[in-house]
DNA sequence: GTTCTAGAAC
DNA sequence: GTTCTAGAAC
């Protein structure tokens, strides 16, 4: 179970009456809970010291709910306190909370914030920021802060708005901080806003160097003579200066190897693993690369080790596409629920679920037996990508279509989960 | 690898 | 009428 404790946010000495916010805080709520109807295991809880402050949120959330809610609660009390009770992730502010805040986390903290988002972040955005786990927090349970820059109508105050707009925003800062809240909760990042249009993915940085390189010296109409097959050489960049990408992209990597986060991950976690050196498909490999599928296999198991120390009811897989569209040899960690909003077509789940996928147990014996992989038929493995869709878990067979699979997926995570 | 979209399927 | 998939992308 998960638990997200938050305040009333802008309240206080943001200044935004308490029944304007508690409206839009228990609209935004529900709205919340309700798209994740399925899903029972987290908990979201608002604390706050004042009983009136409360109350208005609980008539508030009278209007609202339909139906017993215990996802949704709301304590009376200090924050730190019942967040260290709890074991629950939290928000600092710079509001009264800070103090209680400050006296329990301590400084380092708010360095940590400060070294990860060095910029001014926007207001009605969140940033999450992980506990230290040298932390007093991190030992008590409490493992990050979503923090969040909620709208301000006090003039004595640093950009005070007007009603209208602190509503926008403050409409804005619950549905950041839920986002953020389900993304880390699914072991995923939460990528704030401003960060994504400063920071130009390799994808972007890549493509840019393709159009200005390939691209003839007429206007520009629409893509205009984009390089063919620029797009398979995305993992490249990764490789040769791993160092030049944030952990936003590069979740780790050393000498021999670079893990990155897969940028349209097919299920809650997903990364790739890669060699540094240029290896451009499993077909390159002899006997004397033994050394290294060991070491991708190494490199792998400790991703997954460390998945599962938060949440040990993932399963993994770990392996290759026969037919890759990408260069450079990757081997995908994938954790097999399979939830995920980027897995949107019937090539994307039978690449991860028919023999289109090799593990690397296989390739590893493939490789010592034979010394090298050998692909069949192109079309044979392509026609893998057009079976009919079938689960992977139980026998249930030629599924109708994709929102009928993830629909039973869904019921495989909630059943199976436990 | 994705995005876009025409037309098939419902 | 809307949802969903399959195939082109100069």
């Amino acid at each position: 179970m998960i638990k997200l404790g938050f305040p009333s946010l802008s309240t206080s000495i943001g200044q935004i009456p308490i029944e304007e916010a508690a409206n839009i805080a228990c609209e935004v709520i529900k709205e919340f809970l309700n798209s994740h109807k399925n899903d029972l295991d987290f908990q979201l809880i608002l604390i706050d010291q004042d009983d009136q402050n409360l109350n208005v949120f609980e008539s508030e959330w009278e209007k609202f709910r339909d139906s017993e809610e215990s996802r949704f609660q709301m304590k009376l009390g200090n924050f730190a306190e019942i967040i260290i009770e709890n074991k629950i992730g939290l928000k600092p502010d710079t509001t009264p909370l800070s103090k209680s805040l400050y006296e329990a986390i301590g400084s380092k903290l708010f360095e940590e914030i400060k070294r990860l988002y060095p910029k001014p972040g926007a207001i009605g955005e969140a940033y999450p920021v992980p506990i230290p786990p040298d932390n007093e927090f991190w030992k008590k349970g409490v493992k990050q802060i979503i923090y969040i820059i909620s709208p301000n109508m006090n003039p004595s105050r640093p950009d005070p708005v007007s009603l209208e707009v602190a509503k926008n925003a403050l409409k804005e800062s619950y549905q950041s901080m839920l986002n953020a809240f389900w993304a880390l909760k699914n072991g995923q990042q939460y990528i704030p806003k401003e960060q994504q249009s400063q920071e130009k993915s390799a994808f972007d940085v890549m493509m840019d160097f393709a159009r200005n390189t390939f691209s003839t010296s007429k206007p520009k109409k629409k893509s205009s003579s984009t390089h063919i097959g620029s797009w398979s050489t995305v993992l490249l960049p990764y490789c040769e200066h791993p160092e030049t990408f944030s952990n936003r992209e590069v979740y780790s990597y050393d000498d021999n190897v670079v893990i990155i986060w897969d940028k349209y991950p097919k299920a809650k976690i997903h990364l790739l693993v890669m060699p540094r050196q240029k290896i451009d498909t499993l077909q390159e490999l002899e006997k004397q690369d033994l050394n290294l599928i060991e070491i991708l296999k190494q490199k792998g198991q400790q991703v997954i080790d460390h998945f599962k120390e938060n949440d040990p009811k993932l399963v993994f897989r770990m392996g290759f596409h026969v037919l890759p569209s990408l260069r450079q040899l990757h081997m995908h960690v994938i954790s097999q629920d399979f939830i995920s909003e980027t897995l949107s077509s019937k090539k994307h789940w039978n690449s991860f679920t028919t023999s289109f996928f090799k593990d690397i147990e296989e390739i590893e014996m493939l490789l010592k037996e034979k010394g090298q992989i050998k692909v069949c038929l192109g079309k044979y493995l392509l026609s893998l990508l057009k079976s009919p869709l079938n689960c992977h878990l139980c026998n249930t067979k030629e599924i109708k279509n994709i929102p009928t699979l993830k629909k039973h997926l869904e019921e495989h995570l909630n059943s199976d989960g436990q």
